[in-house]
DNA sequence: CAAACCGTGACGTAGCGTGAATGTTC
DNA sequence: TGAACATTCACGCTACGTCACGGTTT
């Protein structure tokens, strides 16, 4: 009759298996996540079959991005909310792949940027990444928004291709930069050069309402209740109050006139 | 005159301007990182403007994704190769997300089986994900294949959906699954059954090669290198020799029917 | 006997969070 | 004088990598 192999493996090969390292079974033994099924009279670890399906089982849900303490967790027998967690976990990887995302489509914008310009500028820089984290925080902006203007941004957005954000990320950056550049030199809201400079901003707070009266209403109450933004909102203008209240005369000066 | 107003933050205010917390500023004076401009008598910590510029270019560049040991670099003055790590760090990021697409498509897969099906199963699971890993590391793969393979795939690959690449992922593990089910059970690869099994199979390895024989040939040479495959290569049947056995058994008696 | 394996500590990593114990400022 | 600041230790966390030192197997 046959017997049935009892095919114990040590450590080195039982790894390899896996595709994992040795250390990284001692590591599992420690926390008590995978132990052998014995050991030899010198203590040498020997792993048996079953110990493989749940190394593989570890090795699997770590590449879905658990960690080691939720594995010990999900694969306890009684465990039955795998589903709920899976769904949990696939939530906390979009969220991550949307901030690796942004900070992608940062990269690119300062490559472009750099490439075409001179040397690398910061103010330029941080002023891409402002505009970025804003379009990344959108579900928290649109409590501002009314009903319509909340329309009325859908329906613009449905042709809002990679392109046109990247160009419009640009265009904010630069403006931000030569704003910054005008209120350090000291130049007159009313002069030709802070009239011009109102003139591109104008043009790209256009660009984003659509000339909606009921999202430029929404905007502005973004605006002006920036004590209520998020602690960790250093996306935008508030480190400058110089730049907003140098346009906001800007504007007024083109209002009178 | 006017004198330049000196603009001296503690700590506190300090860091509520960035958005970071006050461990944190602790933490970049401890490894110099950011050190405060000055010191009161008492110890208390002082930053001033040029700080603030600092601090932010920090905050940027975590944003990016850089550690604060590259950000260190990066801050000197001298140092010019900027461009040079934003190419890098957004390698860096893209391979990042490539992985983090794979773990959700993983897991988008493994809810829809669970969905429709019963209980989670972690042999379908794990052949998904080998799966995916194979599709992830395209790159090292295509060394088995010849040009003429190569152009074939990447025909291929033009009209190849998220859908149709989910079907297939589905299709390769529920595969996996019932072949690991019939070999358990010790079926006769010349019976009806294998015969089915190997039909499935075929038709899955069609679905990938197009019938191309130089494609066909290089999928031949890819796996029966399998000892020069990388350690971390779990994706593929190297811990489950007997499911291949069993289809090449099943596949040859057809040919010879 | 030598090579190749095994074991157990124990420290290092990154970026802070979170106290604890104590002094300073308004 | 009390509240709200500030300071410096110092341990905790993740998932192992990487020695160091010494025994075991073949």
């Amino acid at each position: 009759m046959t017997v049935t192999k009892p095919s114990l493996f040590q450590a080195r090969e039982f790894a390899r298996r896996a595709g994992v390292t040795v250390r990284t079974l001692h590591h599992y033994d420690r926390i008590g996540l995978l132990k052998p099924s014995e050991r030899t009279a010198a203590g040498h670890r020997l792993y048996g079959e079953r110990e493989i399906v749940r190394l593989q089982q570890i090795v699997t849900m770590k590449f879905i991005g658990f960690s080691l303490k939720q594995i010990r967790c999900l694969l306890e027998p009684k465990n039955q909310e795998l589903q709920t967690m899976l769904r949990l976990q696939r939530r906390t990887l979009e969220e991550k792949r949307r901030h690796l995302d942004a900070a992608i489509r940062a990269i690119s914008a300062a490559e472009r940027l750099t490439a075409k310009g001179r040397a690398a500028n910061w103010v330029t820089f941080q002023k891409i990444i402002e505009v970025i984290q804003m379009q990344n925080n959108t579900d928290w902006m649109m409590q501002y928004y009314s009903e319509d203007a909340r329309r009325a941004i859908a329906e613009r957005a449905k042709d809002w291709t990679p392109e046109l954000q990247a160009r419009c990320e640009a265009d904010w950056a630069a403006l931000g930069k030569d704003i910054e550049a005008a209120t350090t030199e000291g130049v007159d809201p009313a002069s030709a050069r802070a009239q011009a400079l109102a003139d591109r901003w104008s043009k790209l707070i256009e660009g984003f309402t659509g000339g909606n009266p009921a999202v430029m209403e929404g905007l502005k109450k973004l605006y002006s209740d920036r004590e209520h933004w998020p602690a960790n909102a250093t996306y935008m203008p508030r480190n400058d109050p110089g730049s907003s209240e140098f346009i906001r005369q800007a504007l007024q000066h083109r209002k009178a006139s």
